[in-house]
RNA sequence: UGCCCGGUAGUGUAACGGUAGCACGAGUGACUCUGGAUCACUUAGUCUAGGUUCAAAUCCUAGCCGGGCAACCA
């Protein structure tokens, strides 16, 4: 048995799963199922679907099969299939199984005839609106078709001719015969055939009636022998109708358990929304470094290790909560932090000019690649006597918890040396253009023989060394904390962050960066995590993502105003 | 209004009738060649009202609040 077996479960789901096993429920058999509809691109919220049925099946020493419920013609697409596959093995995932519902088509035809040999379903020949209104409302009984007491011979034939095509779209469906008194509304007669004349992704034109989600997906999961059927907390509705389906064939019966979809504060998980931002150019397609798609997020230079970590740290349960991005973005910095190398760059350069540093003259100094990994070893940085600083690590008229570059004060320069701000250069009008410094030879490396301690350590990059490279600043896409609460009424568009993105044209980055390889992520010290963009990037001209910023305390003693 | 589901620090979660923990956040301090990282401490919670029990976050009842359900979507 694994790990996961013998120690307390996560969840309450996994708690099923291991008292399954325990008691033998399923001879000891552990088999899930992923069932994405290829209507999108997953994002953030499947991740956490993925994490868990492919994640008990790992632990629980069972399967998971990746299923795609893909039937409905009219939205579904190959493109969208080719993503999920690309994303739930970058997620460190591998199914046991790639099934599509599509493949079941015949045999859900099949039973369909026989349970309208039984009785159990009809043809109903109501028009959309004739069948809405009969089934009533949340406080009112349905009442019957006039269809529902066909004969058998009558519905059979009826049924095969829908196959064959002679009808046109809308002009039959067939129905289950459950009680359009029922007070759960998914159990007055819902429908299990439509007529569609749309050629499927998969199955071309070998169909013209297409089965609802209700008669596909149970009988899916027992085609794959599924023994615990994992969806999200707005199918637990639909979960008597389930239960009833498989019970009229007698087939295997998977237990269908439910669990709250993911939230994340400031971001998007409806896939028609991600769909109209894709379609409408708000955004560089679905893998947009803003967008909440897996591919958005690798892009934007997120491990799968973060995510994973990610999706356990948040748990699973019944309650509809609202995750804050803080959580999402600490996982991410904790992984990143351990193995990102470190480099330096330079944002908002301000020109520093050593004047008592020979000019032309220039050395490499060495610099550790990653202080939480020695393994990482170390490299060699080029000074100068002309280097880029960060515009806001000076201030001529220092407030007092600043502890950066201002005139006359002494800092180091990373790995290099310690330096003092002995004049301000500035345009006409008024605007700090140029720092003059002098250096401390001895202080090389950046330690001071005689012990004398500075404040602050500033990075910097030289300038006649310096890459020059784009690099691309991200915020949140939806301003909005709960991205799904807009009203009615409310365009939810309205809340799009117009300053989601910013680029910063011409930042001076350390030219060890030159050949950075596409998604390769980096620390830029003091700033953050950036990633080599994999669509723009072209050799030897990186662009660089923001994927999260450090932490910064001095940002919030900053806006704190003390 | 009917049915189903759910309410634990600011947020997300644990506790399975027996001391309400953890993480993120926030605050304070230590350390630091990243105002990073790390470490320590602090902050703050069982929706309400009854009931059962020696004992209730947990079981029961009622209420309040939130979510879902009236697509030929999934």
């Amino acid at each position: 048995m694994t790990a996961a077996a013998d120690s307390k479960p996560a969840d309450f789901i996994r708690e099923i799963v291991a008292e399954d096993l325990r008691t033998g429920k399923w001879g000891g058999r552990v088999q899930t199922r992923f069932p994405p509809e290829p209507n999108g691109y997953p994002h953030i919220g499947h991740a956490k679907s993925i994490c868990l049925n492919f994640g008990i099946a790992r632990e629980f020493g069972g399967k998971c099969n990746l299923r795609f419920d893909d039937s409905n013609p009219e939205k579904e697409d190959l493109e969208y299939v080719e993503a999920f596959k690309r994303d739930i093995r970058w997620l460190g995932f591998e199914w046991d199984a790639e099934l599509y519902a599509s493949d079941y088509f015949e045999q859900l035809y099949q039973w369909a005839e026989r349970l309208i040999e039984e009785g159990h379903t009809y043809v109903d020949s109501q028009s959309l609106e004739e069948i809405r209104r009969g089934r009533g409302t949340l406080t009112e009984p349905g009442v019957d078709s006039p269809y529902r007491d066909r004969s058998v011979a009558e519905n059979l034939d009826l049924f095969r001719r829908m196959r064959g095509g002679e009808f046109p779209d809308g002009a039959h469906v067939l129905r289950a015969k459950i009680d359009m008194g029922s007070k759960h509304l998914i159990m007055r007669d819902p429908i299990m055939y439509r007529i569609r004349h749309v050629p499927h992704y998969r199955q071309g034109n070998a169909w013209c009636i297409y089965p609802t989600y209700d008669w596909t997906h149970g009988q899916s999961d027992s085609l794959e022998g599924i023994t615990h059927s994992i969806c999200t907390l707005e199918f637990e509705n639909n979960r008597p109708l389930y239960d009833w389906f498989l019970d009229r064939l007698g087939i295997h019966h998977p237990q269908q358990i439910e669990f709250a979809r993911l939230a994340v504060s400031h971001m998007l998980t409806s896939k028609r929304k991600l769909l109209e931002l894709v379609r409408e150019g708000h955004v560089d397609g679905w893998d947009d470094p803003r967008m909440p798609t897996i591919s958005g997020l690798r892009r934007r230079g997120y491990t799968p290790e973060a995510l994973r970590n990610f999706c356990a740290e948040i748990g699973v349960t019944k309650y509809n909560s609202l995750t804050g991005l803080g959580v999402l973005e600490s996982a991410l910095r904790e992984h990143l932090n351990k193995t990102a190398p470190r480099a330096m760059a330079v944002l908002r350069p301000l020109k520093l000019v050593i004047e008592n540093y020979p000019e032309g003259q220039s050395e490499e100094l060495e610099a550790i690649n990653n202080p939480e990994d020695p393994s990482a070893g170390t490299r060699r940085v080029p000074f100068s006597r002309e280097l880029y600083i960060e515009r806001e690590d000076f201030l001529e008229d220092p407030p007092k918890k600043f502890f950066r570059l201002s005139p006359g004060r002494e800092v180091r320069l990373r790995y290099a040396y310690f330096i003092t701000c002995t004049r301000v250069v500035k345009d006409d009008a008024g605007n700090v253009v140029e720092l003059r410094c002098t250096y401390d030879p001895a202080t090389r490396g950046g330690d001071a023989p005689d012990g004398r301690k500075v404040k602050a350590t500033l990075h910097w990059v030289s300038a006649p060394h310096a890459l020059h490279a784009q690099v691309r600043l991200y915020d949140v896409l939806i301003t909005k904390e709960d991205a799904a609460d807009v009203e009615e009424g409310e365009d939810w568009k309205a809340s799009l962050n117009p300053n989601s993105l910013e680029v910063v044209e011409d930042a001076k980055l350390e030219p060890s960066l030159t050949d950075a390889a596409a998604g390769s992520r980096f620390q830029f010290e003091r700033l953050g995590y950036f990633c080599v963009d994999a669509k723009h990037s072209t050799p030897g001209r990186p662009v660089f993502n923001r994927t999260v910023t450090l932490r910064d305390s001095w940002a919030k003693i900053k806006d704190r105003g003390d």
